[in-house]
RNA sequence: GCGGAGGGCCGGAUGGCCGCGCGUCCCGCAAGGGAUGCGAGGAAAGUCCGGACUCCCUGAAGCAGCGGUGCCGGGUAACGCCCGGGCGGGCUUUGCCGGGAAAACCCGGCGGACAACCCGACGGAUAGCGCCACAGAGAACAGACUGCCCCUGCACGCAGGGGUGAGGGUGAAACGGUGCGGUAAGAGCGCACCGCGCCCCUGGCAACAGGGGUGGCACGGCAAGCCCCACCGGGAGCAAUGCCGAAUAGGGAUCUCACGGGGACUUCCCCAGGGCCGCUUCAGCCCCGAGAUCCGGGUUGGCAGCCAGACCCGCCGGGCAACCGGCGGGCCAGAGGAAUGGUCAUCGAACCGCAGGUCACGGCCUGCGGGGAACAGAAUCCGGCUUACAGGCCCUCCGCGCAC
RNA sequence: GACCCCGUGGCUCAACUGGAUAGAGCAAUCCCCUCCUAAGGGAUAGGUUGCAGGUUCAAGUCCUGCCGGGGUCG
């Protein structure tokens, strides 16, 4: 059912620059990670906040990593894990064909709207979001 | 059927697509891939109790101290929890007295009965100490402001002496309560009922209950004030702790206390002294080392702890019950910046609107449309408690009514 | 996650061993003084003592349960 050219496993290793880019993007863990992407660029949107920087050389050149971000201004814990739940499927279902290599991205939840807004329209706020932020 | 009360269980469903974590199996040298199974709660919460499990402290006994618990019996690994019982209170009903009201009835005091059910930090106030403001004459070995009664005196309304503690007033509380008798006035002064103390008998494992006798009231409240009695408890906590790897070091400086006597071959023994639990006693251990302070080095990370257990389900047996025993079956989250999801479709409870029907007017029934599920997310694990929670289902008990 | 502490007007603190009107300073409002302001003087208001129960005749104080805030531990 689905297409066979985009399989997921790339068979027969047909690229490898695309088995760099299609790899799951890495978790941010670190604090200071967090804190350098705070520092960089910023643009909130309405389902929740972009934070994103160029890796510095000296790090690790390729590969994008991505953190999430809920305080408790969000809520409580079931409004704090379901905001990270949507985030996280909408960066990993839009970072690997809209971010750049090399990148970190922070994404930050909003109190009510990350929960509630529909689901296509966040995919679409990622996505302007990464190209105005990269711009 | 109507009314009242208590308890238990569940707490959105099904499917498609795309994902996440762990276990097992298979393929692969490996990176990885595939298949399959499982994957939040009754409170996972608050962290209020009790344990398991680790580390720390020289052990035991006693004492002291600190903290906790508190009717009795049982259950349990244990508990401040649970079950059963007792007692007290509530609810309900009723008698007497006083007051209000035309009456039904209402309020206060004293007493009796009381189904289910609800509430109770429910040991001791004659072990001791302390406190009881204001008001009031008097607030805890009683005492006497106003009164009441008797006697004496006289300038006839007061003074003095005595009796009394019933009435008034104050207060949260006034040294048994209510009623009758009694008296100069009164009073447990006498009597009945109730309360209280002491003694005896009966029932009960016990808390306690019932009965009889006796006293004539001597015993106010507060222990969620100190305290007494009985029982229990060492301290810290999985960010405990252990291992691996990396790095650094087997440290340095200063100060203090000890290095005693005898035998012997320096190793050993004896004596004395010192040290090790808050104290005492006994035992043990240590004394060519010990202790204190400061400086220096490290704290990114991996693994274990970490999930088979006071476990869950069924049947049988014991017990009023909590619960216990036996047999059979099952495997039921193990993350770690933290998985257990995202999205779509169908169905859908509460609730809202409209229309119709019915009516003892509060509601109920039917149809259509809208609507789209409460509180809430494991973090070492169990047993409880407490708190939050839309709605639904089931069971039990009591009273009344109807039928049999 | 585990453990610990705190809570009184807008702010900073009191209230003895439970005892009756919860007090003081700053700030606020009004008035006086001054040409005006500051300072000074006078007056006024402002409190469910975080919330809810309980013990007691009586609770800011004692006890229990919630709520909110802060801190320590690798």
């Amino acid at each position: 059912m689905t297409p066979p050219e985009d399989t997921p496993s790339g068979q027969t290793a047909s690229g490898p620059a695309v088995l760099a880019v299609s790899a799951r993007p890495e978790v941010l863990k670190k604090r200071a990670d967090f804190l350098r992407a705070a520092r960089a660029r910023y643009r909130p949107g309405p389902g929740f906040v972009l934070q994103a920087r160029q890796r510095a050389p000296g790090e690790e050149a390729s590969g994008i990593r991505v953190g999430f971000t809920c305080s408790k201004k969000v809520g409580n814990a079931i409004a704090r894990n379901r905001a990270k739940r949507r985030l996280r499927e909408i960066a990993r279902l839009v970072l690997p064909e809209a971010g750049r290599d090399g990148w970190d991205y922070v994404l930050i939840g909003r109190k009510n709207d990350t929960a509630t807004r529909d689901f296509a329209a966040l995919q679409d706020d990622l996505r302007t979001a990464l190209a105005q932020i990269h711009g």
